[in-house]
DNA sequence: CGCCTAGTTGACCAGGTTCAACAACGGTGG
DNA sequence: CCACCGTTGTTGAACCTGGTCAACTAGGCG
């Protein structure tokens, strides 16, 4: 885990999101920080227990959301940061689609998910507010789809690292020097759809040519412009409003 | 296009769509029969004219959403028959992610966007419904992840029209024998992330292995379970719940 | 008839995979 | 303190899936 001084608790991050899609009234914002919570810690490489009763929300460290294929072989479809919500979504009486995993040692809030059902219920902004989430987690998955499939393999790790760095700009409020990203050569592959061997090379070829340093899950990107370039990354599509991000 | 004898007028669609997640009340329904609505034709190939004041839902035809590379070529991120209403999710005010375009000939039914934002709002179904919605194209968005990221060419291809033949049944309400899939080879590719050439041979290793027939724009599947077999498809992801799908 | 689109085929090529071995590192236990 | 182990990263070589290019066929339509 990352974060510095503050700890935010499950409540902020909720009122965080919930009013992202714009603000909350007082009996609104009041009834989200009256929501029981709890904490748990979460070790690297477990899967988060599915519990159909709690919502999960990120308070600090990373997950996934991943498959396994009857083939073999996992494929990474989504990943989240402190401050993230992925599993509102199962809030829907629909099973769950992914499984999630911890990237790396985590702290999770949990919420009854009833209680939040029966918010989502009363409440117009905070229906709007959850929408506007699942809706931009839709379209980063589009995103994704059209990342592995169309994409030669050193732009794909190229975007994938753009995407990253801008998501953890906007979760600071402001673009940082360097990114502290926990994950393995193996966990990009699985998230680009490549080989950790392959995965391994493009580092080595986007070193080598000085647009991203990436070692012991310590990113910089001496030159943005470039790498924003070379990958075809347009940001739009995350709807970070407000937040500028990067360097440009 | 491809309906028999009846023709599904707008409001019948959204009726539809909306009352999927539950039954409406007759408050809703109501308003929904009154929404004034327009329909148009739309010609293969072109695309659908992004009118932020009008919400499109898809009476007759194929359509798909797309996007352009910087680098060139085009992902289809997504494909839409008869009877949905992809485009709802813009009633966000969120930039579009994606372009949409007419896979077939197609007719399209017009709804003021700002009429549906008031039904959203006031709503607490019809809310619900269009989370529940986006809910599950983010869903099938995740499953073209892992199928284009980790599954080899003859299991793409596979698992997409084991997709469509299974949405197909649930949109005509019982099983079908045949199907009309209007979708070139091109199409396939786009959307699975080959190109067209290896589209061809792998539906010609299909053909030869007797799993599926696929020729101008019909579609026969003379072993639906070999072929979800080797395609590792599992509809579950689609929650086409009630619809018994295909023949086992 | 000529044109355009969709599909088909062959030859060649390259991006990426696979396998195997090894290096670097941190953690753990004796 | 050191030996051992597991994990992550790195390298090389062989291989192969799928891409590219180009030519050709078959229909459909003005």
């Amino acid at each position: 885990m990352q974060s510095g001084g503050y700890l935010p608790t499950t409540n902020d991050v909720l009122s965080n999101v919930f009013s992202r899609a714009g603000a909350l009234d007082d009996k609104d914002a009041a009834a989200i920080a009256r929501l029981p919570c709890r904490e748990i810690l979460l070790k690297r490489e477990n899967d988060i227990p599915s519990d159909s009763d709690y919502i999960f929300v990120l308070l600090d460290g990373w997950v996934c959301g991943y498959k396994l294929l009857s083939a073999g072989g996992r494929q990474i479809c989504s990943i989240h940061i402190h401050g993230d919500a992925p599993h509102l979504r199962s809030l829907l009486p629909l099973d769950a689609d992914l499984d999630y995993r911890a990237l790396s040692d985590c702290r999770l809030g949990l919420v009854p998910a009833q209680l939040l059902r029966d918010l989502f219920h009363r409440s117009v902004m905070i229906s709007r507010a959850l929408l506007r989430e699942v809706s931009i987690s839709a379209g980063i998955a589009e995103e994704w789809v059209a990342n592995i499939g169309r994409r030669r393999a050193i732009m794909r790790v190229a975007h994938l690292l753009c995407e990253l760095a801008c998501r953890l700009d906007a979760a600071h409020g402001k673009p940082q020097k360097a990114y502290i990203i926990p994950l393995t050569q193996a966990d990009l592959a699985d998230a680009t759809g490549l080989s950790t061997v392959h995965v391994n090379r493009v580092l080595q070829e986007l070193r080598g040519r000085r647009l991203v340093e990436f070692n012991g899950g310590h990113l910089s990107i001496p030159d943005w412009g470039r790498l924003v370039e070379i990958a075809g990354f347009d940001q739009k599509y995350l709807h970070l409003d407000g937040v500028r991000c990067c360097t440009l």
